[in-house]
DNA sequence: AGTTTGATTTAGGTAAACCTAATAAGTAGG
DNA sequence: CCTACTTATTAGGTTTACCTAAATCAAACT
């Protein structure tokens, strides 16, 4: 039995994957507390006490960072899959705008029980992304690998729109709006004042993207 | 603005609220306590906290017990709100078995967001009870007034099945199996054995019920 | 090697919400 | 009126998760 699990832990391991997936090897204290908005004090404490515990979620040693046990990689999963597919939920079936998922799922992924998470994956049909794009984690705790990249990784060509982050409701609000969404094929130029300019399907219209909207953006390759 | 309510708070005022339609008038810390399964003590120091707030949600005076304030009131009815909406949406929307709903619902009422309400309520249809006959108070804090009796407190007589309490999930499993739900017609006897026996519809046999789950069932009296 | 710098950790402290044990306050019974 | 009993409160302590300020470590620079 794997150690237990608090909203706050839960967190952390989330953001520990999260963050690891972005660079991998260890994961820095300082990065996790900009990344939860805490001190970073509060995180080496944590970071101690979870690794401390008899079957513990997290490999730690001081001063070279953090990484996830099996049973923690685990646990942050689930949590992710809980997230998505309430966001999904949220969208399919209660009918929320698309911005204010993200907020209701980030408090509710805590709490729901395990029935909660089958019953609602089973209306949805067992979805595997969610309303952003985003890969839902499968029951068993596997994410397919994603080989997508970020918008500002690219000076210009054809590509698929993979996903969007949830993180910002403004900037998502807006995206959503001029139909900027997964799955649409972009054209992408880079234009002169720093800026990325998006045409969206075959329209003639560009949007101009600010590096960091264009940062919230992922694409795939157009492979046709 | 009232005071920052907590999980932890919220159950005290939603207890308080019980408590006191059990029995007008001021709540004992003591009774709390054992509602609430904390240390009387616990139970002073919270209300010692709450009733010391800005805006208070509770009129507290030591050795007199404590008594809901308006707003108090408001939010303990708007968590009951949550409670009884959630459990309608799980059993109409995520074919919940009975008896697990309340565990969930008494988990999530705490953390669901206006919208979330909002949400499902317009699903629902704005129901005005919930799957065990409970009313569903409304959204401006109004709970209908419900004259309905305790199983115990007849001897015989014909009635409707009013509401079914959905603290014990074993007693609600079986009784719903038995088809005793909310609006069913029972003809009740007293039996020898100081249990009660209950014909549902125009059957001929008798579920025979002990006092302590006749407790459970409340009805009322058949205007016809 | 010595020093600066930035990241990290230790030390000490706060706020919730709970606990136990000891005390005080009301309520009766003799 | 006083003792006994029940009920409630105070006092002091725990755990979780956070904080700030002060130390320490590691890595890079001269």
């Amino acid at each position: 039995m794997p150690q237990r699990s608090t909203e706050s832990v839960d967190n952390y391991l989330k953001a520990i994957l999260t963050l690891g997936e972005r660079q991998p090897g260890r994961v820095a204290s300082n990065a996790l507390a900009a990344h939860l908005g805490v001190a970073p004090a509060s995180v080496t404490n944590m970071l101690q006490k979870l690794a401390a515990a008899a079957a513990p979620f997290v490999e730690y040693e001081r001063h070279r960072g953090v990484l996830l046990s099996p049973s923690g990689r685990r646990r942050a999963l689930e949590i992710v899959r809980h997230h998505r597919l309430i966001e999904t939920f949220l969208y399919e079936v209660l009918d929320y705008p698309i911005e204010e998922l993200h907020e209701e799922a980030e408090r509710l992924e805590h709490f729901i029980s395990e029935r909660f998470e089958e019953r609602i994956a089973a209306k949805l049909g067992h979805p595997t992304t969610d309303p952003h794009g985003h890969a839902i984690p499968s029951l068993e705790g596997e994410m397919p690998p994603r080989s997508s990249m970020c918008l500002t990784d690219v000076s210009e060509g054809t590509f698929i729109v993979d996903s969007i982050s949830d993180r910002d409701a403004p900037t998502l609000r807006s995206l959503q709006a001029n139909g900027l969404t997964p799955g649409t094929k972009v054209r992408v130029t880079r234009s002169p004042s720093d800026s990325y300019s998006v045409r969206i399907g075959r329209s003639t219209t560009a949007l101009d993207l600010s590096p960091e909207v264009a940062r919230e953006v992922r694409i795939l390759p157009l492979t046709k």
